[in-house]
RNA sequence: GGUGGAGUGGCCGAGAGGCGAGGCAACGGCCUGCAAAGCCGUCUACACGGGUUCAAAUCCCGUCUCCACCUCCA
């Protein structure tokens, strides 16, 4: 079976075939950078990030776009309040944004243009428009003629005759009020940039089409998104581009949101829970997991108790992991992932199944270790690495070397130091003297130890 | 009003006409000096009402509840 996505265009899952044979290119909405980072922008990173390593797994080489909203309307506002330059603001959370990225350990993207740096591409784009009669400027304002495009509002299926009104804003001389601004006038003391139509700044939609025709060319294999872009955002991108000549995007993938309380977590609702926040509370590789896990089409209903849930989750994951390393050493990850793993991501990236097809190879691991069956544990562990490795979970790939994973921060002084002790342990357990050995268990469980014992002598972990 | 989505066991969360996803919790067993970890087993669910079918969580019709978008939004 080929590789299916859900196109959002043609509401189905279809059959990916690349524009390109052997490569992919994906554009992806990235921050809008007025606030810093909560876990649901990253959960869209993350979503198209395990898109992007499926794809490199499948052999594609892969270009992945991911834009910076530099510039709009509360970025400004915000410097503003804040006594300070726009710029400021947009850059301190461009960065906020990136920390929380790299923490999940989301690939770099290809590239991470910013709006404020393709004024040119969008005045040509502007240019093309207006010849073709689809764009006329107003007061220094630049708009897009919805009526002389058909195709309008096909991804989200709507009417234009059912929208409504839109509210009245700064927006003068528009011909027709469902009109939309590709480029908007400069008020007094607003950043701004020279145009034939007059010095102004750019809308939301105009970068995204002109960045992804300099980027990606006229024609590219996905576009992504949080669900929330579709109607305006992406309706009016592809206004633009397809107006403009380009054909735009093959498909349209759209992650779903992370809700609080049943609601959406958004900036402007003030419900976010930060990112930064988070990894100070849980591990960013557990984070990942609970981010990750759940198909990137559900909502995830955020709450700490599920988030615990999946801590407990990993844990048995790794602690596979840990004891299958001890028994056998260091193991590659093996060169394919399962059959079935792979069946299950083809499907629309179907992370749920092939973290099913995960525990299952933990299950029968752990099974190998319990009748010491060192080639079986092996086998298991290289399975299991190169399945999490799609996933960006593995925990032994250096990419999580900083993570403070359960013992790695440990020194060999540490573990040098603990063995004595459990040597002293062993000696009690040995002459039968059970009191002392739990005794000095208890007392290593209160400096924060754990300690098992297996069949080949006692093992200690951090506590979790 | 228009458009789209959701409701699955104690909890999280997949699936989408038959063949018990998986995880977490709980309980029982094995293992252990006792634990821990692990393994085995138990807990047979799909909002409601109709219908189609040999067979429906899945398809159709209707109803309820919730959420989102309709020019700020991942």
């Amino acid at each position: 079976m080929s590789l299916r996505l859900y196109d959002t265009m043609t509401r189905q899952v279809r059959d990916f075939v690349p524009l390109v044979p052997g490569c992919v290119s994906i554009y992806l909405c990235g921050a809008t950078v007025q606030a810093p980072p909560h876990i649901g922008h990253i959960r869209s990173g993350l979503n198209f990030d395990v898109m992007q390593r499926w794809f490199r797994y499948r052999g594609y080489d892969v270009t992945f776009v991911r834009n910076v909203t530099d510039i709009d309307d509360k970025v400004i506002t915000k410097g503003r309040e804040q006594s300070t330059e726009w710029w400021k603001i947009a850059y301190a959370n461009e960065r906020a944004f990136n920390e929380g990225y790299t923490a999940l350990g989301c690939l770099p993207p290809s590239a991470e243009p910013r709006a404020t740096g393709h004024v040119p591409e969008m005045i040509e784009m502007m240019r093309g428009l207006i010849e073709r009669g689809h764009a006329y400027a107003a007061d220094g304002n630049v708009y897009f003629a919805v009526t002389t495009f058909p195709e309008y509002l096909e991804l989200s299926n709507q009417e234009l005759e059912n929208l409504r009104q839109p509210s009245g804003d700064n927006e003068t001389g528009k011909r027709d009020p469902r009109d939309f601004a590709m480029w908007k006038a400069a008020k007094p003391g607003e950043p701004s940039w020279e145009t034939p139509w007059g010095r102004g700044r750019p809308g939301w939609h105009l970068e995204c089409s002109a960045m992804a025709h300099k980027y990606l060319g006229s024609a590219f294999d996905v576009h992504g998104g949080g669900l929330d872009l579709i109607f305006p955002h992406h309706e009016n991108e592809i206004a633009q581009s397809r107006a403009f000549g380009d054909e735009f995007a093959n498909f349209w993938v759209h992650n779903a949101w992370v809700t609080l309380a049943g609601e959406k977590m958004s900036k402007s609702l003030g419900n976010s829970v930060l990112v930064s926040e988070m990894v100070k509370r849980w591990r960013p590789i557990v984070l990942r997991y609970y981010l990750a896990g759940p198909h990137y089409r559900s909502m995830i209903e955020y709450s700490e108790e599920s988030l615990r849930e999946a801590e407990t989750g990993f844990n048995r994951i790794e602690g596979f992991i840990e004891r299958a390393v001890e028994r056998c050493g260091p193991v590659d990850p093996a060169p394919e992932v399962p059959l079935s793993f792979a069946e299950a991501m083809d499907d629309d990236l179907g992370v749920p199944q092939a973290l099913a097809v995960v525990h299952t190879a933990v299950r029968q691991g752990n099974s190998a270790l319990g009748a010491d069956d060192k080639e079986s544990t092996a086998a298991r562990l290289a399975e299991v690495r190169a399945m999490l490795g799609v996933l960006g979970l593995d925990p032994l790939d250096e990419q999580w070397a900083q993570d403070g994973g359960r013992g790695e921060e440990l020194t060999g002084v540490v573990d040098s130091l603990v063995k004595l002790v459990l040597d002293q342990r062993q000696a009690a357990r040995a002459r039968k003297d059970f009191a002392t050995a739990d005794e000095i268990r208890d007392q290593l469980g209160a400096a924060g130890l754990a300690i098992e014992d297996t069949p080949s002598g006692p093992r200690w972990t951090i506590n979790p």
